[in-house]
DNA sequence: ATATATGGGACTATAATAGTCCACTATTCA
DNA sequence: TGAATAGTGGACTATTATAGTCCCATATAT
């Protein structure tokens, strides 16, 4: 399904409801009832949030998480990177060394550009486009991968 | 990480050795070796490939897998798609009904279309593409998911 | 017939993820 | 200044998903 973690559904949605709400605190309890989970488990991902730069936070009574910059200036590459760490289908896309075939793996490279196309397309997400209601239907990848040069080998 | 499993992996590998080797029969056996990986292993990704229609069988003596179609007509998103299932990074996006928020979910609709869009950069990378080394670095997405018309809510 | 090879399903081990808990620090307000 | 509130950091446990293995059945070539 190449499904995202559920904590990293939870982020998108309390990333959504603050960007609804510029420039308010909002305590990680509050956040917790918006999404329907546990205060404990909302402040997990408040937390990786908050380290990766894109929340800030403030202590004490009143206290709470409101987004750091701009919901136009937060994309959701940003969100899914926060969450999961690196973007990449594969390992060796996002952790060179990690696979022990890498040297002499066939595909590495165009898997390596394939991640690079699905992050280059959740770059261009804004949080303020998700927290828009899109006007109508579209098409998004006018022009995807490109790949008409490669010939086929073999 | 968002990424694939390793059984996804190794079918991308297997693919591509039957992609540059048309027209021949191989045994799990062999393709194991390709991978690096136990037959009995081997056996579970080509059983998948082959009910999802990408591989073809033969069964006793001499027996083995080939691709149904040439390389050019099976594209990346068609391997994943049969290893893993419906590509949706979420999922409202490939299971509607998977998720109880899903009525007032007020991100929802975007995803899908990012999951489309992410659908759409695989489908146009074919094995071919894949088996090929490409030529020169080039970026991959020109134009990625056009959310242009969204305005900022709230 | 027999050896070889795939088909289908079930089972188990392992790994990744999600969820929870605790002790600590910072801030507000009475 | 003390009590209440709220975030920080790390560790731990439960759960879930994945990977890997095994068994028995079926098909085919010699």
């Amino acid at each position: 399904m190449l499904k995202m973690g559920k904590l990293t559904d939870y982020a998108t949605v309390i990333m959504n409801f603050l960007a609804q709400n510029p420039g308010e605190v909002h305590a990680a309890s509050e956040l917790a009832n918006v999404v329907g989970i546990s205060s404990q488990t909302a402040l997990k991902v408040l937390k990786t949030l908050s380290k990766a730069g894109l929340l800030q936070s403030q202590r004490g009574t009143k206290g709470g998480y409101q987004l750091t910059r701009p919901a136009q200036q937060i994309s959701m590459a940003d969100i899914l990177q926060a969450m999961e760490g690196p973007i990449g289908l594969t390992e060796c896309g996002s952790s060179p060394g990690a696979c022990v075939r890498e040297s002499q793996c066939s595909v590495k490279t165009n898997w390596q550009r394939i991640s690079q196309a699905v992050h280059e397309a959740l770059a261009k997400v804004s949080l303020a486009d998700m927290a828009a209601p899109p006007s109508q239907p579209i098409y998004f990848v006018k022009s995807a991968p490109d790949f008409s040069h490669a010939a086929v080998s073999a």
